[in-house]
DNA sequence: CTCCTATACAAGTAGATACTTGTATTCCAA
DNA sequence: TTGGAATACAAGTATCTACTTGTATAGGAG
């Protein structure tokens, strides 16, 4: 694979048979790959990552197969653009959950867990480029942060809380609530329509039984100590 | 692919090019086809389903690629041989916590899940097999009993401790359980050794926090109901 | 022994699919 | 208007890997 052919000014042949990233792009390619994007998401949707072929893309976006190499390098790319794109938004959605701190410990938890299935609900195709997408170094990084926003948000509320819960200790429970949306989520994606609101019940409460004992025991040594 | 080909009893040349599910094997055959399975589960521990290549794994059992074809027909066949034998060891395994019935209801669901991150752990290769692998139906089958088993202990031992609980509620909550088991086993798979015990203690909690309110919430109904 | 069959492998084939080549066409800035 | 750059695609190629072919050897039943 020859990710790009690198085309100096002083060379001859100048036209450009590969991907160039410095490449200019007028309106008419920036609408191409848009909907390239667009097809592709809708392929990796319905097939899942390793089921979609780079020619299925280009067909959904009724373009040929060269037509989309001139706007991504390989199909690597094309899951990274997206799963980049998602876990931006997702990160940002989660980050304007209770700007005003109004919410309660288990409101926002609530909330969080909320968006999160939401944006996955809009998005299935969000799950499949996660799990199953070799992805680039840079969206790997837009998805370890994301799961980062999660975890710290967790983390945070369970210190305003219990100020004297460790950072490290916080960041775990945090940790733990992401591996319960997961599995939980995993499942979600492929329930019947009629199975969807008992597991969305179902999700809250197993994040929030998991980490509301974190606040009680801990009320409960007060409360020993206390008496 | 060709999955085998009938020789029938008149048929002219009789020899056996491909697979050949009736054939009879000796102790060497049995032995090499033994070694196959082994090789292959190391290679699928190591590189995952579909990194791993049929090559590989006749290299890793020092045979040629057709010598691997002489006792599986093909690559989906290994990986559900393997996934098969995991799949009703665990549940037997399962199957035989507390035969006795001396138990309570949270050392009973503690010891399940220890049983089951042992054997992830002791079989690293299961898990990939289980998640990425496209298993044959009956190994689809062996795997889909497996979780039932899981289901329907969680639920037995819930309705021992609350006979009003609904059969559907019940495998409902032991659905949930199974789905938290799995997405903390995501990450106990790849987690260091050195977080592993805080993980697996996290496991416990996450599930149990899940389950105890089940019957806590019900006692309280009654409770409520008897004051 | 002897014949049939199981075992073994060197050296392939076949099919899928990510990706390219060469060239024609459109756009737009100068 | 015109030339260089961007867009577009028909028709490929290259590679990977699951799987076969043909043939040679070992082993056990009779």
């Amino acid at each position: 694979m020859q990710v790009f052919t690198y085309m100096f000014p002083f060379c001859e042949n100048r036209h450009v048979t590969v991907f160039d990233p410095t490449r200019k792009r007028n309106a008419r390619g920036e609408q191409r790959q848009q909907a390239l994007l667009r097809a592709a998401a809708a392929v990796f949707g319905r097939l899942g990552y390793h089921q979609t072929t780079t020619n299925a893309i280009a067909a959904e976006a009724g373009v040929s197969p060269a037509t989309l190499y001139q706007f991504f390098p390989n199909k690597e790319a094309i899951a990274s653009a997206l799963a980049s794109m998602y876990a931006r938004e997702m990160a940002e959605a989660e980050l304007a959950i209770d700007s005003e701190g109004v919410l309660s410990f288990a409101e926002a938890v609530g909330e969080l867990i909320d968006v999160c299935m939401s944006f996955n609900r809009k998005h299935p195709e969000f799950h499949t480029l996660v799990v199953d997408a070799p992805l680039s170094p840079s969206a790997r990084e837009d998805k370890q942060v994301l799961g980062q926003v999660f975890v710290d948000f967790i983390a945070a509320r369970l210190r305003r809380e219990l100020p004297t819960l460790s950072r490290s200790d916080a960041a775990h429970h945090g940790q733990v609530a992401l591996m319960i949306f997961r599995g939980i989520l995993d499942e979600l994606t492929i329930a019947s329509p009629h199975a969807r609101p008992r597991l969305q019940q179902a999700m809250r409460n197993a994040v929030l039984r998991y980490l509301t004992p974190v606040l009680e025991e801990s009320k409960a040594g007060r409360a020993l100590r206390n008496a």
